[in-house]
DNA sequence: AGTGGAATTGGACCAGGTCTAAAATGAGGC
DNA sequence: GCCTCATTTTAGACCTGGTCCAATTCCACT
């Protein structure tokens, strides 16, 4: 139960009661998820946080290396808590977000996608910056 | 003048004039643009053609593969005139778009980054779908 | 207890992007 | 040439995810 308040520890921020209860939100296993879907959760489980801490503390994760965000389509952010570089496959019908974990997949994702699925197309945003 | 008329002939679209004004100012090369530089393009070579009319005209495009939208921060969508699955290169601090050629690039790209630039990290997003 | 800096809050605000209802366009038939 | 009707365009209202702001609360430290 405390492994968060570590995380948080290790990372540099400082734990507030709002901060643990959305790090326990995310932080239960790798998974992808929306600032609302995190919203809803943390007010069903903890209630009182509002949406702009909600952002704020999402932000604040992303800045320190906690959490990635994937922006897939216009409309809606996810959050991955799964921060190595790695690739995701995104079904376009379902809007579900699901991590790939084969290495090699770029040579082989039309081989290896899953049932049903067809191909649309593949995009590599290679995030550089100039400092830090 | 007229391959952007055959372009648009060839993908089963109708050509009126502010399509073309549209597909004038996308296919003269492979380009990065966002739906406002490309309203600002349009407007200051041809005039009269509406926010929506960009924003209708883009994504009858992309749907039928003319472009393909790159999804790289929350706040702006960019519009590819390379619809081959293919690796960007983006820098979030000045926010530019590039195309990398390198198709080892995901081996690579630790070492062949721009010089002064930082890795931040990769994403991948393999886009499949139900049908079609 | 008192103080000051950080965190939280609700609500106003902003900006892409979409929707809608009305007007304009233009190809095909007469 | 001109009607007709479907398609396209348009302006502006609207929606929605996300940010900003000023006011309040919190809390570590004295």
């Amino acid at each position: 139960m405390d492994s968060v308040r570590q995380l948080l520890d290790s990372a540099g921020i400082y734990a507030t009661p709002q901060r643990l209860a959305i790090g326990e939100v995310l932080f239960v296993g790798p998974q992808h998820l929306t600032a609302d879907e995190i919203y809803d959760r943390v007010r069903s489980r903890n209630g009182g946080v509002s949406r702009a801490t909600v952002y704020n503390t999402l932000n604040l994760f992303t800045e320190k290396g906690l959490l990635r965000e994937i922006f897939v389509d216009a409309a809606c952010a996810f959050y991955d808590t799964n921060t190595r570089p790695h690739y995701h496959l995104y079904n376009v019908d379902t809007g579900e977000l699901q991590d790939m974990e084969d290495d090699h997949i770029l040579e082989h994702f039309a081989r290896s996608l899953p049932a049903g699925t067809r191909l649309k197309g593949v995009d590599v945003v290679v995030r550089v910056g100039n400092h830090g």
